[in-house]
DNA sequence: GTTTATGCAAATATTTTGCAACGTT
DNA sequence: AACGTTGCAAAATATTTGCATAAAC
């Protein structure tokens, strides 16, 4: 997405394109796939805008949240998350994989969810709109040192 | 799970039995299912024992985390969840379907999982150990009283 | 010029920690 | 008696909010 794209989306809502939001979003542009807390994009934006308030970073994550921007995730460390939402694969939002022993992340895509959420959807009548999956385990690294 | 249970497991880990920790987990056992954030099993507790600490009950939550006794839940309302683990079905966490318009959290069991779950270790060479599945979309209720 | 957005500081909210007193083994 | 545990208060952490000023339209 380009940063005109970003502009015809504040102004369809009349909202103002700020310095601030387009740093923001550049940001999160520049690390596709990085999970961003906001006091990391704080520190990352401070470089070039030292001016730039911690506030106006965590207001900026709501709105982008609220546009669809970007994703929210929760890896249990204390810290909410957030990354740019894939343009290519708008559909399904992808799963991550946290290693419990060394922390590290992996994001995939797994269609086979599809049919998980089909056959909730069918059991319970739900409508299922959005998912969150998160798998614990050792990751293929961490498996081959424990066989040492 | 007896009282009597909870007692040997600590006694092995030379841990000692104290009221606080026994009324924390038949607050726990007394709602299976029920998501408790620290504060609601504080609140709970208090009736009988008013004298125990909020910060015993985080302790106590902490301990019981490690010991596997319990399984920590984020419904991203600003609350930690916690609820007691089914030990009937050990194998199995079950998974939280949220409705986005009446904020009800559904819990259900669902092995179509472990085929997704299969395929990614096969694909990633992950070992998984557990998950934490949310699903965000419409109940049946509330997708009924939309048709209306 | 009007309205929205920002930065700062203070407020909120949740969870953790130090420590003396206490309870369990 | 020894050691783990508790309650309290204070600290730490993360996020939100009020408000005067500043920037965008």
């Amino acid at each position: 997405m380009k940063q005109t794209e970003l502009q015809e989306i504040l102004k369809q809502k009349g909202l103002k394109t700020t310095n601030q939001r387009v740093l923001v979003f550049k940001a999160l542009e520049s690390c596709p796939g990085k999970h961003f807390t906001a006091e990391e994009l704080y520190d990352v934006i401070k470089v070039d805008y030292p001016e730039i308030g911690l506030a106006t970073v965590y207001r900026t994550i709501q709105l982008f949240l609220e546009l669809n921007l970007i994703d929210k995730i929760n890896l249990d460390d204390g810290f909410v998350r957030y990354e740019i939402v894939d343009n290519n694969n708008l559909k399904h939002h992808h799963h991550h994989f946290i290693c419990v022993e060394c922390g590290k992340v992996y994001s995939f895509e797994e269609d086979l969810l599809e049919d998980f959420e089909a056959h909730v959807e069918k059991a319970f009548g739900f409508k299922i709109l959005n998912h969150e999956v998160k798998l614990y385990g050792l990751c293929k690294v961490c498996l081959q040192k424990n066989w040492i």
